[in-house]
DNA sequence: CGCTAGATGAGA
DNA sequence: CTCATCTAGCGA
C-alpha cells in the first residue's frame, strides 16, 4: 500500500516534488508523520533560495545527488530540513514545512516539551525539533540511510492546494508553498478560516 | 483571539 | 547586516 520515494523522484522539478510530497510519510528513527506542508526554492532565478546569496549553498547543489538533505541553522536556534531536487528542468529544494504525527509520538512530545498534538510539529522548526533532526545530518541520504524512510501511498490526496511561500521577503508571490487544505497539522492555513467567536 | 519583542548564531 | 522561526506576554 505504501511504495518508498526512488531517487528518480528527486530528479525532478523542485515544484514538481514540493507538491508531490504531501500526503507522503516520514519517518526519522522511531518517529513518523504524514507530510502536510511544504515549500519550493529553486536553485536558479529565486531571490528566496540559498542559492541567490550564497557560494556554499551553490556548491552543495553541485557536489550532491538528488534527494540529499540540506539542513540548516536559522535564526541562530532553529534547524529547517530540506530535500534537494535536481536533474529535472530546474534544481532546488523542498522545504518540509509541517507533518501530521504518527508515530513516537510521546517521544517528539517529550522533545518539544509539549503535549498538544497540533502544535508539535506544525512548523519548520518544531518538525526537526520533534524528530531530532540538526545540523549533523546535513548533506546525509535520506533514501539510503538507515535512520530515514520516505514512503509515497498509492491514493493522491485531493485536497492539496497551493499558496504563497512564508516567512521570506524576496519573491513573495510565488505560489509555491503547498498543503493539505483543512489539515489541523499545517504551519498556517491556505486561507484563514474564521471560528465563531465567543 | 491577535500582535509584538526578543532570543541567538551562521554566512557573506 | 540579514535571516525559509518560535514563544511568551500583553491587550481586547
Amino acid at each position: 500500500m505504501e511504495k518508498r520515494l526512488t531517487r528518480d523522484f528527486f530528479q525532478r522539478d523542485p515544484v514538481v516534488c514540493a507538491s508531490e510530497l504531501i500526503g507522503c510519510r516520514l519517518t526519522f528513527g522511531k518517529c513518523r508523520g504524514m507530510i502536510v506542508e511544504t515549500e519550493a526554492y529553486a536553485a536558479d532565478g529565486d531571490p528566496a533560495c540559498h542559492t541567490w546569496r550564497r557560494p556554499s549553498a551553490r556548491e552543495f547543489v553541485s557536489i550532491n545527488q538528488a534527494g540529499t538533505a540540506y539542513v540548516y541553522l536559522n535564526y541562530g536556534m532553529h534547524w529547517l530540513f530540506n530535500l534537494l531536487t535536481k536533474g529535472g528542468t530546474r534544481d532546488g529544494f523542498v522545504l518540509i514545512r509541517a507533518l501530521e504525527p504518527l508515530k513516537g509520538i510521546e517521544k517528539m512530545q517529550r522533545r518539544r516539551g509539549c503535549e498538544n498534538l497540533t502544535n508539535l510539529c506544525n512548523g519548520p522548526a518544531k518538525l526537526t525539533q520533534a524528530l531530532g533532526i540538526t545540523g549533523q545530518h546535513h548533506s546525509l541520504d535520506p533514501l539510503s540511510h538507515p535512520n530515514w524512510v520516505l514512503e509515497k501511498t498509492t491514493e493522491p490526496d485531493p485536497s492539496i492546494v497551493a499558496s504563497t511561500r512564508i516567512g521570506i521577503s524576496q519573491a513573495v508571490d510565488y505560489p509555491w508553498r503547498f498543503l493539505l487544505e483543512g489539515n489541523l497539522h499545517v504551519s498556517v492555513p491556505h486561507k484563514p478560516l474564521s471560528r465563531r467567536a465567543s
